[in-house]
DNA sequence: TCATTAAATTGTT
DNA sequence: AACAATTTAATGA
């Protein structure tokens, strides 16, 4: 039973089952044998709510791949006020830039409900970014896709109406290229969004019964299904 | 498989 | 923050 196991992430890690590697993206971009050698390299583990994946200063040991679930991105260690967090759904690979510079892990990052977490070896990684081109395409794009998020989350900060700031978090969370386990259905409960977004479960509520209305999502029980993504992404509130 | 119960989530005040 | 209503998950016959 995993949740009364209290080990260390690292030590539950398990070998990944077919359909779990079916989920990861860039394995079916690559070459029969480093495909071979990834996926015999990948391990999968398990994390409860409240756990973490990875701590500010700790080596950097695994490229990560959320597999199910969801998980929070901090760059604030310790108990104090949390001031800024990124969702990180199912699809996503991330911690490719602390590999590249062999440094250690600067973000806390865990799990906010039962989550299955995919990691692939640093010396893996390293093996596929000198021999495979198709892999060093895989992990351009990303960085790329990803810099666009983060000058997209910029302008979306200083958003202050919390419609809009709802709208264009669920956006970045629905991007089909960062995040292609998300699909059209984002697993979310609204407590969960409002600390991503930082607003209160109840103006979350809120926020999303208006959006609904403007058809650009589905609320759904535990979940929000996207009906309109460019709308999302530049949703301005009512004048 | 179905019925019952507990837990989780939502909508509202 | 608290409450009731709704939906899902868990349990056991």
């Amino acid at each position: 039973m995993p949740s009364h196991d209290s080990r260390p992430l690292r030590e539950r890690a398990r070998a990944p089952s077919e359909v779990e590697l079916g989920s990861i993206p860039w394995l079916a971009v690559l070459e029969p044998d480093d495909q071979r050698m990834a996926r015999s390299s990948i391990v999968l583990a398990h994390a409860g709510p409240g756990e973490q994946i990875c701590r500010i200063g700790r080596p950097a040991t695994y490229w990560f791949g959320v597999l199910e679930g969801l998980l929070k991105m901090s760059n604030e260690p310790g108990a104090g006020a949390p001031v800024t967090f990124t969702g990180v759904p199912p699809g996503a690979w991330f911690g490719e830039g602390t590999l590249l510079k062999r440094e250690p892990y600067r973000y806390n990052i865990e799990s906010l409900r039962k989550s299955v977490v995919a990691g692939l070896p640093v010396d893996a990684f390293h093996d596929l970014l000198a021999r495979s081109i198709p892999f060093n395409r895989f992990v351009l794009n990303q960085l790329n896709e990803r810099l666009g998020q983060f000058i997209a989350a910029r302008e979306t900060d200083r958003l202050n109406n919390p419609d809009a700031r709802v709208a264009r978090n669920l956006a970045a969370l629905f991007h089909p290229v960062l995040y292609p386990g998300v699909g059209q259905l984002l697993r979310i409960t609204q407590l969960e969004l409002g600390y991503l977004v930082g607003l209160s479960r109840q103006r979350v509520n809120e926020a999303l019964q208006a959006l609904q209305e403007r058809r650009l999502i589905a609320v759904e029980y535990g979940g929000v299904r996207v009906l309109d993504l460019q709308g999302l992404r530049s949703y301005a509130p009512p004048a």
